[in-house]
Parts: structure tokens; sequence; C-alpha cells
DNA sequence: TGCAATATTAACCATTTGGTTAAACCGGAT
DNA sequence: ATCCGGTTTAACCAAATGGTTAATATTGCA
């Protein structure tokens, strides 16, 4: 019951493998066309240049990655839950695609200017978890705390192990299995570590 | 008074700069060259090829940040002026470097195998905290926590925002100087977080 | 001074790489 | 069957790039 893909859905999903793992500049066309299975001309039949075809996947990968973190938060309306789902949600999916964060960050910093519009999905989610912290505070639920820096504090929390990955398998000489079971472990820790911090 | 630096260091130093900001796959032995002021040839007559002089580079990059990170930690002998000691240390370092850390994440990222020895100094440093977080939890004085994790956790929380410093600066409209007081804010407020978290 | 070793350069080379072109293929409408 | 548009490919091209070479400049020293 698979639909069998377009050309250019098959396109994109290559190119998305070869350009999260190398970045822009260590992605080769041929590499693509190879792990798509076609013509190395047919890249240019459907996106113009490799800078077209990066900005598609990486369009695609950053507006996914946001939306589905930031979604996750929809139905909470308080804030330790709105912790612990966010957590969840974001390690979920870097679970799925452990090389997006590193990728992204790479990225943006390469070219800040012409990437900045498409990392901006999500931004009234983004505001809505701010006032929740606002109000939680006013409430007396937590501590004083600027909510911009408790969301960096979050996301760095959870983002920082697919950064560092490597650096963490050889120093704890993890393997695969065992950093996802960090992962998961840090899926229940990380929000307890925070809301230790936070609650007054 | 300045020592005019040799015509080796001076290649270092230009191809740290470049390599950092590009990346390996993304720097150009010219641009080195141009960067450094000499002739292209002269990279090769000093350093056999692009390789040899990206691991002169990295090893240099990566064994004087860990090292500058985890010496800063030998006076201290109780957990909480550690981790103040290692915060403001940490981010001491990167305000100098901004770009290191996604740099060595980056390649570390590449060429896991090739470069895992380069980051292995101050492990002597690093198994002392952990030690330090054992007593302090021996002591009552800490909650009980994953020395381990604590310790990813605090790394995660310094080295966070240099990561994510283009979409930080995009969402929050930093300048760099605004950014630059967003991180002497952290050296106090991120000790304070974590202390707040595992204190029992 | 002059010579030998080292340092530096301009010119060059081979390969890689992003990109183009013209021809072939293929499915559907006439 | 045949024509036609969109699709796919093999072959090709020019620029970029890492690397080499042979000649020149510089330095230290006998």
């Amino acid at each position: 019951m698979v639909r069998e893909a377009t050309t250019e859905q098959r396109i994109l999903e290559a190119a998305r493998k070869v350009f999260t793992r190398k970045g822009m500049a260590g992605a080769r066309m041929q590499e693509v066309a190879d792990e798509a299975g076609i013509n190395k001309a047919l890249l240019h039949y459907y996106f113009r240049n490799k800078e077209q075809l990066f900005v598609g996947v990486f369009k695609g990968s950053a507006e996914k990655q946001f939306s589905c973190i930031w979604d996750s938060l929809k139905q909470c309306d308080s804030l330790f839950p709105a912790i612990e789902t966010f957590v969840s949600g974001y390690m979920d999916r870097m679970i799925e695609e452990p090389h997006l964060p590193l990728f992204i960050a790479n990225e943006m910093n390469r070219d800040p200017d012409g990437l900045a519009d498409f990392i901006d999905r999500g931004k009234e989610s983004r505001a809505r978890f701010l006032r929740l912290v606002e109000e939680a505070h006013t409430r007396g639920e937590i501590v004083d705390i600027d909510p911009r820096e408790l969301l960096v504090n979050i996301m760095a929390l959870c983002v920082h192990p697919f950064i560092a990955r490597p650096m963490l398998k050889h120093i704890h000489g993890f393997t695969d299995e065992a950093f996802r079971r960090m992962i998961f472990k840090r899926k229940k820790t990380v929000p307890e570590f925070i809301i230790r911090s936070i609650r007054s």
C-alpha cells in the first residue's frame, strides 16, 4: 500500500539524507543523485541548482522540526505539563533525525540572513509558552526567571546531547543503543531537573 | 614588543580563523593563504595537505578549549563553587572564540574516530568533578542525580547559546552587543539555575 | 664574500564538481 | 501508428580547487 513517490519527492528525500549528514559545503550533487538512484542532470531539471535544492531541503526540515516541537504545546494550558510535553516531543523528534539539530545550527551559522525566514514556524506557540511562564510566576508557582532565558535553558537541555553526540559517545563509550537509552532516560529527568529549579 | 610570529604560526592562526568559520569542507586553501598573506604553496611546504593543516588547527583549538575549561576547576574542592567556576570559565572562553563549539561539534560529527584523541584533554579534572558530585550527594548536600548527567546538563546550558547564536539573534533581535550581555547575565543565572535544581 | 640550506613564489597540473546540452525514452491523446 | 509533451540519460564543459614543480629570494654561516 506504499504509494510510490514522485521523482521530485525521491530527490528531496535523498538530498535530505545527504545534506543533513554532510552539510551544504560537504554534500556532492553526484552523491544525491546516487542516493536517489537517478541521473545527476535530473537534479537540475527539478531544482535549478545546488542552492535551490539545499533551500528545498532546509525549508522542509526546519519547518517540520519547529512545527513538530511547538505544535505539541497547543493543548497544554499550565506550565509544568507544558514543559514535560515540550521536552518529550522535542526528544522524540530528534531521535527520528539525530543529525538535524547540528545541520540546522550549522547552516544558520553559514547563512543567517538567507535562512532566517525558515525558522519562524511556531512563533505563536512560542509566545504562548512565554505567557505560561509569566502566569505561573504571577500565581507564585515558580521563582522569578526571565521566560526567554528559561526557554533557552529548556532547549539547551534537549538539544545538546544531539549536538555533542560524537563526543558523548567517545567519552562515555556509548553505543547507538546506549545513547538512545540515555535520551529516553532524559525524557523523564530533564523536566524534573528544570521543574526542581524553578518551582518556588 | 610584539614578537613577530613565525610563518608557521601565521599559517596556523589564519587557518584557525578560516576553518572555524567555514569548517573543513567549506574552507579553501587559497582563502587561508590570503588570510595569512602568503603564497598558497607555502601551506603545502609547512603542512603536507589540507587534512594535515586541518588536524593542526583542530588539535590546537580542541586541546586549548578543553584544557582551559577543565583546568579552571583544579582549585575547587567543593561542588557549588566548582559549578560557578566551571560555568564562568567556560563562557569566558567561548566569548573569545564564539565559533569554536559549533566547529568542534561539526568536525567531530564528520570524523568521530579520526578526531576522538584530541578531545580527551582534561580527563582527570573531569573525573575529579564527577567525584565532587558524588561526595556532595553522600554528604546530603544535593539530590540524587547521575553525576555524568549533571555534567551534560551543565555543559548544555553553557554551550547552547553559542550553538544556537544565529537563531537567538534572529528570534530575539539580538545585536552582537546584546548577545554578549545575555552571556554575561548567564554567567550568574546559569549556576543559580543549576544549584537551585540540585540542592536538597 | 660566497656558498649552502631554507624559505617563498609564480606558473602549472590533474581532478573534482556544479552545471549544460542534445539526444533518447515514454505515456497518452489523436 | 504517430505525434507530442514531459521526463530521463549520457556525454560534455568550464570553473574551482587541492596539490606540484621549478625557479627565485633570503638567511645563516664558513
